[in-house]
DNA sequence: TAAATATATGAACGTTTGAGCAATTATTCA
DNA sequence: TGAATAATTGCTCAAACGTTCATATATTTA
């Protein structure tokens, strides 16, 4: 009795057909892992949780990180890019601030996912 | 006045020092994003959506996503590692299913996010 | 206008990552 | 026992990534 075994070829036909069906489209596997790609990074992490806290320019985001300058904008770009953050400027000085909550709320989450 | 621009060294000292003290810890920061790290890949999105589904074995996996078991194999070690999947031995065949459901709820709140 | 400052950007670098191939292990079955 | 099969593992390669350095841009101030 062959039943659940890897019949053709070692697959189970109907299932594999049944789940791809109901599988997530590849439109979201896109984006949801370009999210989590995002996040997926020391740096970043600790941005979006100081701008979670307040507006901040790059050079005090940079002094608390411990980075350089450069290495903080390049990371601020890309965030920028993702529409995660949102700058204003003040002279010389570019404030950065979250997009919106969202991102905060993910990150919780995961701060959360990691504790257990 | 001087009030909002970067002082001493383009930081404003006070400031970075407040923000500090309520920082995400650094172990922290390193199993948050090592989590999203591991979510930011579309193989890996695609394999535990599959297994949030159903039970699945290595060539079912591999028949699904349309890649050589050796990749998906190597992935299922990945997520083992990280006790997202447990895998239970019938025979030759390995059937992999989700450890919990916590990192499912994860990845949803990701493809919400990703949806708006 | 020139110097100083805050930020941004491009290129180069070393590192990490994911996939596939080939070989290996474990299990079934003839 | 030996052939067949499912899965795993070690290795290699190309692509992607994150930081730094050097340079460029924008703004203020002397």
């Amino acid at each position: 009795m062959a039943k659940d075994t890897c019949d053709v070829n070692c697959i189970n036909e109907e299932k594999v057909k049944r789940l791809r069906s109901v599988m997530i489209k590849e439109h979201f596997v896109n984006s949801t892992s370009d999210i989590f790609k995002i996040l997926g990074d020391r740096t970043r992490i600790r941005l979006l949780y100081a701008l979670s806290k307040e507006e901040l320019c790059v050079c005090d985001l940079a002094n608390l990180l411990g980075m350089t300058e450069s290495a903080v904008s390049h990371q601020l770009r890309l965030l920028r890019n993702h529409n995660m953050v949102k700058f204003r400027k003040e002279g010389k000085i570019v404030y950065y601030s979250l997009s919106d909550l969202h991102i905060v709320r993910l990150i919780e989450a995961g701060i959360k996912h990691a504790k257990e």
